[in-house]
DNA sequence: ACCTGAACACCGTTCAAGT
DNA sequence: ACCTGAACACCGTTCAAGT
């Protein structure tokens, strides 16, 4: 029974994001990421306290690759035009990963046990009120409470990502689903 | 060890409920339910195919609950306040039910598998595509598609409700909720 | 420091009974 | 028809070890 290699975290958050992908919140188990990574299954308690800390490192990463899709999409555009792409961007990255979405939205992490998580979600929400704040300065959205204008921004396409994944839109192809949205971004 | 009542049936969707209502999704059990109505852990399996059935059942229970929420806030109004009202009430269900409104949107019951459930769902909509339709005959919304616009309708108010639960608002009273939700929907 | 194996108290689900 | 009890294969988590 040889000793696991130097990185145990990295491979267990490896075999974390894989297993995610595939099974979803609820197929989630440390067990089985143990297994995966070829270790016992009580390993993890070393890198993780608990499984919900391990679900929230993944959550934390997935925050982040929104953040990058967010941002590379409203890249070369007017104000108003990155906003609307990255709005778009948000919800296709729902639709390609509907079980790490749900990890990061649907796990009931809170700031305060997990704020490396958080600081995640922050810089997702921060990029955009960026987008909104500079659609103000460029005279292509009302003045006013940036922060409330860029909450209503994310709530509607939050919910299209979220009634889309349930199932309760009759589209079923994506590309549909995001005419749809784009549609809503009017 | 007397038999049980006549319709342990409705005593089981009832324990569940209580259930749902104090733990969520994730704390639901079906061994905890049966405790909760006084039998032994199986005899659920009689009036509900698994875990996912019960489940839908509770859930299929919201939807109609919401429904009525959502009918009862919109009489005696102009079309567009009755809309209005009706989103308000969609928000103040879901910060009042949380895990009630959870178990409705974040399991995984697909339309197929449980009929009752998607109706309840769509009985909903239907409410919503109603408001929006007399809307739209009274010249107070923009002729168009009205499934569309129900849904942008419906996707807002759902991205309120979700991102409030989620804790991913910086406001931490109701009413504070309630407000931004009525402003964003102007 | 890092990992393993046994152990405990839970699950969902199935099956052979009992009334 | 409706319910029980034992059984199976899973969990998360803890603890006493091993290297």
């Amino acid at each position: 029974m040889p000793y696991h290699h130097g990185n145990l975290k990295q491979t267990l958050l490896d075999a974390a994001l894989e297993l995610t992908a595939a099974t979803g919140p609820r197929g989630f188990t440390l067990r089985e990421v143990a297994r995966r990574a070829g270790v016992s299954h009580n390993a993890p308690y070393r890198h993780f306290r608990d499984r919900d800390d391990l679900l929230a490192a993944v959550a934390a990463q997935g925050f982040d690759q929104l953040n990058g899709s967010m941002q590379r999409a409203a890249r070369k555009a007017t104000p108003l035009a990155r906003l609307r792409r990255s709005g778009i961007a948000y919800v296709d990255f729902a639709l390609r990963w509907p079980q790490h979405f749900a990890v990061m939205f649907d796990s009931p992490w809170n700031k305060s046990d997990y704020p490396e998580c958080a600081a995640a979600a922050e810089r997702c929400f921060g990029t955009l009120v960026a987008f909104v704040a500079a659609c103000q300065a460029a005279g292509e959205l009302p003045p006013g409470n940036t922060d409330e204008a860029a909450y209503r921004a994310w709530s509607l396409v939050h919910g299209i990502a979220k009634l889309a994944n349930a199932g309760q839109f009759p589209w079923h192809s994506r590309a549909r689903m995001l005419r749809f949205c784009a549609a809503a971004l009017e």
